[in-house]
DNA sequence: AATATTAATCGCAATATTGCAATATTAAAA
DNA sequence: TTTTAATATTGCAATATTGCGATTAATATT
């Protein structure tokens, strides 16, 4: 145990939770409103940037961009990164929907 | 180490990542799915619904309370769950403010 | 009062996450 | 080609999460 059991629940279910996972740290959320922040498509900066080492960095940005919500392209020896648009709509639209379910049912709840 | 360094983010950083962190497992989004398909305010039908033993659901149930995405009300012996509007706003305006500040500067990145 | 019913809590094992120092990799620059 | 730079990877310690059986707590019901 201490496994999640993905396999009991839908793609959608599981799809969110990655997604969400991925922003379930702040440091996460910092590279990614930093990310939104930054004109250019900047890239080690992001070290400079938050109170964390390198390594830990680095695998924020994996975890990022496993879940696809950002992408990362060679630079030279640098590597930009940037938002993964496409992520950051699922879960827009995601909340969107939920919210309009809420809306709907307003006050038949406690 | 292991400890997330929540001190040296800002409010609203780790506001969004305990909000996002609590929807990072899938039977915790299915748990609010649930909540908003059913109209009466149900109790540990939960428990039945989800493929899972009745204390980890009851832990599950524990962390959507505690991030503030749904509320309990004790009614008998049963306990009245339901969606915690609040915290779903939150995560909404969140990301509608997200996609915005996307939608300004398309294109600038790579 | 005795008994069910509902849900939380405890305690544990398995696994995952966080963070970093040290090291490796990769490609530009000298 | 050596050096420098920017990042990734490895390996480890500390901590957190997931899941569940057993138990407990609280309230209805009989």
């Amino acid at each position: 145990m201490g496994a999640t059991k993905t396999e009991h629940f839908t793609d959608i279910q599981n799809e969110i939770a990655i997604l969400a996972k991925a922003l379930g740290h702040p440091a996460r959320v910092a590279i990614v409103e930093y990310l939104l922040s930054v004109n250019t498509c900047i890239c080690g900066d992001i070290v400079n940037e938050l109170p964390l080492a390198q390594p830990t960095v680095s695998q924020h940005l994996k975890e990022l961009k496993n879940a696809g919500l950002i992408k990362g392209t060679i630079e030279g020896t640098a590597i930009c990164y940037c938002i993964d648009e496409e992520g950051i709509q699922k879960l827009q639209n995601y909340f969107g929907h939920i919210t309009t379910q809420l809306v709907i049912k307003k006050s038949t709840c406690c």
